[in-house]
DNA sequence: CTTATAAATGACCGAGCGGTCATTTATATT
DNA sequence: AATATAAATGACCGCTCGGTCATTTATAAG
């Protein structure tokens, strides 16, 4: 990695957890000028202005969430495990992955009526999420551990609105409590689809 | 009322669609001046500035979401059909009763890191609504409509923390075609504690 | 070591920000 | 109608914003 891209990197890293905690519209230049430790025309040599540097630290963000994603579910095979291990990774919104919260919410919600490209990425963001948890939960009725019957495309999507739901409720908050009893719910649905043997 | 009242309420209803849509650090004291047709001098007769002229059209926002909560609820006897006609008030995210969406959700992950006092109002309003959400089921299980056993506490958490995270991922799709498969799940939630007669 | 290129600097720019205030205009009470 | 008070005005303030650029410094290939 050449000294520009790695001096790049380093940018990104630092401002990510400016820019999840202040927005975009919240974090200026001089933010992350001081948290890079790093001139401004510096900055401009490897972001062309505040927008695209905001976006790639939404990359970033989002890599950081798969990546704890796959470290936590890739080495389980058992469909219901992996669906268990899921909600495992969500517990703590207070101790979340990405400083600050969860990059789609915070994103997500700022973009909505102002950043038409950072929403379009959110959104991509959760449509793979939802495909994600919909082919375990496929894989789980082929592999005779779920029931057949079993509506997953609504249950995908309401294993991950609540789970979201859930991150905004105890953020605000400022705990992780009523998270364990929406991980309780959430367990107990997927525990009524299991074809017990 | 008085000139001065009207005037500040008029201030309120004007900026209250801004500040949902952009966003408190997103807003700048000029737009309101635009959208209220009124000098900059005036806005500050009637707000000491710009944080407390966003906590009332917070304040303002979270009255029209109770209002139509209560139009829609009040006159609803049978604690089961107001549970239902709950979730109809959220069933189209792209047409909020506030302008530019949910005010919790706007305001909460904005003020999460950057606004204290936002941020305990918003709580507040959560926790009253879930308070809110609770009272009706023990009212339905006290009228044996709703088994005796049920976890209301924690089904409370679940309907408030679903229909939120419904909101969010319907305004980033950009459709509320989603929310329509989370009342689903929820309404078979709500149905499967009914004791049948 | 030379040299071409890339990276970093910081002074600088115009614009827009939140907020102020002396003054003018409208309102409401007597 | 007179008058005290409240509301509205808009020019103005200091400041920070996002962004630029001529110049200096570091890097890396030959």
């Amino acid at each position: 990695m050449s000294k520009g891209e790695s001096t790049k990197q380093m940018i990104i890293e630092r401002a990510t957890p400016i820019f999840n905690k202040k927005g975009i519209f919240g974090t200026s230049m001089s933010d992350i000028m001081e948290a890079a430790k790093l001139s401004k025309g510096s900055l401009y040599v490897h972001f062309e202005d505040k927008d695209s540097l905001a976006f790639a630290v939404l990359e970033y963000s989002l890599g950081l969430q798969n990546k704890k994603l796959s470290t936590s579910m890739d080495h389980i095979d058992d469909p219901y495990q992996k669906l268990l291990a899921y909600l495992d990774v969500y517990r703590d919104p207070m101790n979340p992955t990405v400083p600050g919260g969860c990059p789609m919410m915070n994103f997500g919600m700022e973009a909505d009526d102002n950043f038409p490209l950072v929403k379009e990425r959110v959104n991509r963001a959760i449509e793979m999420r939802h495909k994600f948890l919909k082919e375990i939960i496929k894989d789980g009725i082929h592999k005779d551990i779920f029931k057949p019957d079993w509506n997953y495309q609504e249950f995908a999507t309401v294993m991950f609105a609540l789970v979201q739901g859930g991150i905004m409720v105890c953020r605000i908050a400022g705990s992780s409590a009523k998270m364990a009893a929406i991980i309780n719910q959430l367990k107990s649905l997927i525990q009524a689809q299991l074809i017990k043997k």
